[in-house]
DNA sequence: GAAGTATAATTGGAATTGAAACCATTTCTA
DNA sequence: TAGAAATGGTTTCAATTCCAATTATACTTC
């Protein structure tokens, strides 16, 4: 018999746990004060640190699915909050951007975001901040080359 | 004009995409492996570990809905990596345990589980593991007496 | 010990998500 | 430069997830 270990140790299981908490409280936060999904505002930050820009960026900045980007976009567009312009270089997309009221929201939601940012930290030293900073990126580095090299087991009849 | 973070910098952020990630390539190895998704994956982690339980219990010990518990056990049971028996004490609920299929599986799953985890962190020193651990400790410590005394803003007409 | 309240489990339905198909335009290549 | 392949964006559909209501049993209290 191996050591069984509790899920309570395993990491990944930890980091997950810890994750969707800090998720969902954001969220809860966003969407009572702005009534703003964490796509949509997502795409209102980067959209309001870099100005216009294509879905097509927006995935690539955001590392969400494109569906989700688009579905944002167009509440966000609808909501008056950012709007398209064409763009002259490829006709196929747009230059989405915010819009005077969704500046202004930006103007509102970025404090809001540093402010919960500083007190979910407010415990850590500065340089507990940046191992902690240090480790995540550390773990992402790690999945890159974590493929299929795998360990083989017993598949069960699986397919 | 206040300083507009890049979301790349936002911590909540980081956290979030590199829990993200690493649950999306833990839960394809399941599945490819066992046909396991990842609540049914924690149950018969849990389940492995402390022996039978009910349901209730496990709600409480994976952090997880209790709807996706009972899903989760209803799909082991119909598995036959699973079995419930009347609970003398509580007519209401039963006792969940593992067949021998499932200690079989489970018996396989836990040594998959540790290998992803040290391949995961396999270039982290004994020192930064401990402190990754600590500091999402701490997070969900801080996660606690977050709420509501809370910034005040303009919620645009959201109710 | 009957009535009301609380709790474990389950079910049903609504919202969210993601994968794949689709359309329009652009880029490549012969 | 016509045809083929690729790409940005959108839509559709199926799976998953989440909430609210339901059922059955247990506990409380009068």
């Amino acid at each position: 018999m191996q050591p069984t270990i509790p899920l309570a140790k395993f990491l990944p299981y930890q980091l997950s746990i810890t994750s969707n908490a800090v998720s969902g409280r954001i969220a809860q936060e966003y969407r009572a004060r702005f009534g703003l999904s964490v796509p949509e505002w997502r795409v209102m930050a980067v959209l309001g640190d870099s100005g216009a820009l294509t879905q097509r960026e927006l995935t690539k900045r955001t590392l969400m699915d494109k569906v989700a980007v688009n579905r944002a976009c167009k509440v966000l567009e609808e909501r008056g909050l950012a709007a398209r312009t064409p763009n002259a270089q490829d006709g196929r997309s747009h230059h989405l951007d915010l819009t005077e009221a969704g500046q202004a929201m930006h103007g509102q939601i970025m404090p809001l975001a540093l402010e919960m940012e500083r007190r979910l930290f407010e415990g850590f030293t500065p340089e507990e901040l940046g191992q902690f900073r240090a480790l995540l990126d550390k773990v992402r580095g790690q999945l890159e080359d974590f493929d299929d090299d795998g360990i083989e087991t017993d598949n069960y009849g699986v397919k």
